[in-house]
DNA sequence: GCGACAG
DNA sequence: ATCTTGTCGC
């Protein structure tokens, strides 16, 4: 576990943050297919906070694609870096996600991350941010349409429909399990949107979440508890 | 103008 | 995100 600190020159306003987003904006990378889905590694990242104690964790968690094995996990704690506001999720997780990446012992290959990637109001969401940020290949994964438009997909696991923002469309819905809500696939950075599809279906074998996210959320919540309950100890130990 | 809005 | 018991089911 590593602690992180807020970086020098972190956005403190809404309008710093929206003027860095159109800054990297420019960087996001969409020509590559990005990296074949069942094979290398793949790496699920999630952050769970505790606003009362003014502290995040984050967790890191690498598989194998092929088994969904677990081949490595870090995870890091810190300070919240920024409020909740819708469109600028990513100052809030970013930090600490980055923290928990760096200290992994192996490259971590595709990132999926909680939320959306080009799927944004200003199409720079957090997987999109973290990927210019790192120049991994990333993907994003939401559990809820946010402000998007789109056509109840088909029944059967695989099926999909378009995510639109007006006409364009900005991601996927995906259904992962059969007659179940689908999952809200958008593209990061370096990965076309038919291949995260089929990354987010190969991680999805049993339940409507990749198994990437579930595990990352497993973890940052320990995490969260460990980082927590020593704050209390030491508040009763002196 | 007001509200809703990834996590 | 988070607050939260028991309960139904594989």
């Amino acid at each position: 576990m590593t602690t992180v600190r807020i970086p020098a020159g972190w956005p403190a306003t809404e309008e710093q943050a929206r003027a860095v987003q159109d800054e990297l904006r420019a960087q996001v990378v969409l020509d590559e297919p990005g990296p074949a889905p069942g094979t290398g590694r793949v790496t699920g990242v999630d952050v769970a906070y505790d606003d009362e104690r003014d502290v995040v964790a984050a967790a890191a968690v690498v598989l194998d694609a092929a088994t969904l094995d677990v081949v490595a996990e870090a995870t890091a704690v810190g300070r919240v870096s920024f409020p909740y506001v819708p469109g600028l999720l990513a100052f809030r997780e970013i930090p600490t996600v980055l923290a928990a990446l760096e200290a992994l012992p192996c490259p971590p290959g595709l990132v999926v991350c909680d939320g959306y990637g080009l799927a944004h109001p200003r199409r720079f969401g957090l997987a999109a941010h973290l990927g210019v940020l790192t120049g991994l290949p990333t993907i994003g994964v939401a559990k809820n349409p946010f402000t998007f438009a789109y056509d109840e997909p088909g029944a059967p696991r695989g099926s999909t429909s378009p995510l639109l923002a007006g006409t364009e469309e900005v991601g996927r819905a995906l259904r992962t399990r059969d007659g179940v809500k689908p999952v809200f696939v958008s593209v990061g950075h370096r990965t076309g949107l038919d291949n995260a599809c089929a990354h987010v279906l190969a991680l999805t074998p049993s339940f409507r979440l990749p198994e990437t996210t579930r595990k990352a959320d497993a973890l940052c919540r320990s995490a969260l508890r460990a980082a927590t309950g020593e704050v209390s100890a030491a508040t009763q130990d002196g």
